[in-house]
DNA sequence: GCCGTTTTCGGCCCGACTGTTTTCAGTCG
């Protein structure tokens, strides 16, 4: 059965093909609007399809949910086939190569006949393409800078990579002479757990001083384009950065604008259209007589369009605008609603601090709960505990209880393994001995979906067990996770009551945005913890309720904002 | 190909930058 991004893939792959054949092109962007739904969908796209309500799929209509159906049923998919006989597939891998699109891609393909990544990179180097219409030297120069590129650019890179970088460079925008205010635009300010490049937006009344400072940074590979208002530049390790500088007077629609998605602000285009105003990074204009509404701060370009405003984190075109016009956004947690964490580790495990040096860090962190879930028995490389030695680690946090006074409370808990075989690592009447029982998966992620689902599921079904960690051990980037049946999962932890956890740590981020969303809708509680192994990991926190805001989460979903009391109930009411 | 708080037909987001084409097309975000 095709999961929702195989079925993205086949329609992006339509699309892609569609446009170098010179197809409609909304047909094609109707085809690319149709991927982006099913990859932005919180369940499986067969599920509607078994329920028969693939209509239901924003941007699915009549012609596109027959291909989805022939996808399903049969996992091929006629037309594509067709298509692929019209327009040589291989064309596809051209269209990353940076200044080569789908009309360049068909009159180069038609003209010299070919239709390989590795004829094209050699038709180029032979200097077969400026002689082709409307090209040039230069043109075919930027194919071949186009191609080199392309095989040393780095994948998307992990949000806490590309955050703290950012900062750094918007502190470095904010020392320039007419330079007002400076922020992170696109997938960074929305706080995707991967971005493509980095976006800033500088609102100054001296945009060349700014230009000029930012195509002399160090360890600059390239300048990819400098104009007066928006220029982009490439590192020596690949990482891109694109800048644009507006007056600050329109500084609200063009960070509105560099912050994206491309969906929503086409969402938000329509709206203004409806009104006679023509939106772009510059202002709203009047269709009708040309008079122009400049905004220096998003809440007025909100404003404009009838609309509160709307948190970058929530700007994807999943329901975010029609919530805003009927007042229903959600309170989205902020980092200061956390109040307790509920996996972290210390020298007991594989922490790097002794239980009272993370306590006295968490507590300076404003946490009034904290877990210590080292590691289980059988996870040996980590030094997991045996029965014996939790309780020893049980005495000594009695110890340190009485050090810390009513400051912070420490709970005894552990990260229980789920193996293998999908058995936990100790037996039941220790786990109910415990504070609190967190169990993840470590090993044997690559079982097949059944099997890996039915482990998640039987330590859900522990009545031992409160929360799962990181449940499909992803990590970012570079591992996969397990292949998980999301929706089998969630919907066993509904029965039960056990928690998800948001892990907060940017190379986990597990659940992601979406599954997290569903979950909320069935009712799951959700914890976001820090998994701390250092002083550093609990100040991570930040990229976990930045996941938990992109899945529209309000302090009340979240156990982590509750107070002591009202965490111990909750553990009481789940037998402990 | 999708879609409807004017619409079941006729629209479908907007502008900067680059190169080459002396007024615009292609690409990109």
């Amino acid at each position: 059965m095709m999961n929702n991004r195989q079925l993205a893939e086949a329609f992006t792959l339509i699309a892609d093909l569609s446009e170098i054949k010179g197809e409609n092109i909304y047909k094609t962007l109707a085809y690319r609007k149709a991927a982006d739904s099913l990859l932005n969908l919180g369940r499986e796209a067969s599920e509607y399809w078994k329920e028969g309500k693939l209509n239901d799929i924003p941007g699915v209509g009549k012609a596109i949910a027959e291909k989805i159906d022939e996808l399903l049923t049969t996992g091929k998919l006629e037309f594509l086939e067709r298509l692929k006989k019209e327009v040589p597939p291989g064309l596809v891998e051209w269209l990353p190569i940076p200044g080569l699109g789908p009309k360049r891609a068909a009159l180069i393909w038609k003209t010299l006949n070919i239709t390989t990544f590795a004829e094209l990179e050699a038709a180029a180097r032979a200097g077969k393409l400026r002689d082709l219409p409307g090209m040039g030297a230069k043109s075919e120069a930027a194919i071949v800078e186009g191609i080199e590129s392309l095989s040393r650019r780095t994948v998307r890179i992990p949000l806490g990579r590309a955050y703290p970088i950012a900062q750094a460079l918007i502190a470095e925008f904010k020392k320039v002479k007419g330079v007002v205010d400076a922020q992170p635009g696109g997938s960074l300010r929305r706080m995707r757990d991967t971005v493509g490049d980095l976006d800033i937006l500088v609102a100054s009344k001296d945009p060349a001083a700014v230009m000029d400072m930012f195509v002399k940074l160090p360890r600059i590979h390239r300048v990819l384009g400098k104009g007066p208002t928006k220029s982009s530049i490439e590192f020596n390790d690949g990482l891109r950065v694109q800048l644009w500088v507006h007056p600050p007077q329109e500084f609200g629609t063009a960070l509105v604008y560099a912050t994206g998605s491309k969906e929503h602000n086409i969402r938000l285009r329509e709206m203004a259209l409806a009104k006679d105003l023509s939106l772009s990074d510059h202002s709203f204009k009047n269709i009708l007589d040309g008079s122009e509404i400049f905004c220096a701060t998003e809440e007025e370009v909100y404003e404009t369009l009838g609309l509160p405003w709307i948190p970058p984190e929530l700007r994807e075109d999943r329901g975010e605008i029609q919530a805003a016009k009927a007042n229903k956004l959600p309170k989205l947690i902020q980092r200061k609603d956390i109040k307790a964490d509920l996996q972290m580790h210390s020298t007991w495990s594989d922490g790097k601090l002794s239980m009272l040096e993370m306590a006295r860090l968490a507590a300076k962190r404003g946490m009034k709960v904290i877990a210590f879930t080292d590691h289980s028995v059988s996870l040996g490389v980590t030094g997991g505990l045996s029965m014996e030695k939790h309780k020893k680690q049980a005495a000594e946090i009695r110890k340190i209880q009485k050090q810390l006074g009513d400051s912070i409370l420490v709970l005894h808990a552990s990260e229980v393994e789920i193996k293998a075989d999908g058995t936990l690592d100790y037996p039941d009447d220790f786990l109910a001995s415990l504070d609190l029982v967190l169990a993840s998966l470590h090993t044997s992620l690559r079982q097949p979906r059944e099997k890996v689902t039915q482990r998640v599921i039987n330590a859900i079904r522990n009545p031992h067990v409160d929360i799962i960690g990181h449940p499909t051990g992803r990590l970012i980037p570079g591992r996969e996770g397990a292949d998980l049946d999301m929706e089998a999962v969630l919907n066993a932890a509904a029965e039960t009551g056990v928690a998800m956890e948001i892990n907060a740590h940017p190379a986990r981020l597990d659940l992601n945005d979406l599954h997290a969303r569903r979950a909320k809708e069935l009712g799951i509680p959700i914890a976001i913890n820090t998994d701390a192994h250092s002083e550093e990991d609990l100040d991570m926190l930040p990229y976990g309720v930045a996941t938990a805001r992109r899945a529209w989460l309000e302090p009340k979903d979240v156990i982590n904002t509750w107070t002591p009391k009202k965490l111990l109930d909750w553990l009481k009411k789940r037998g402990r």
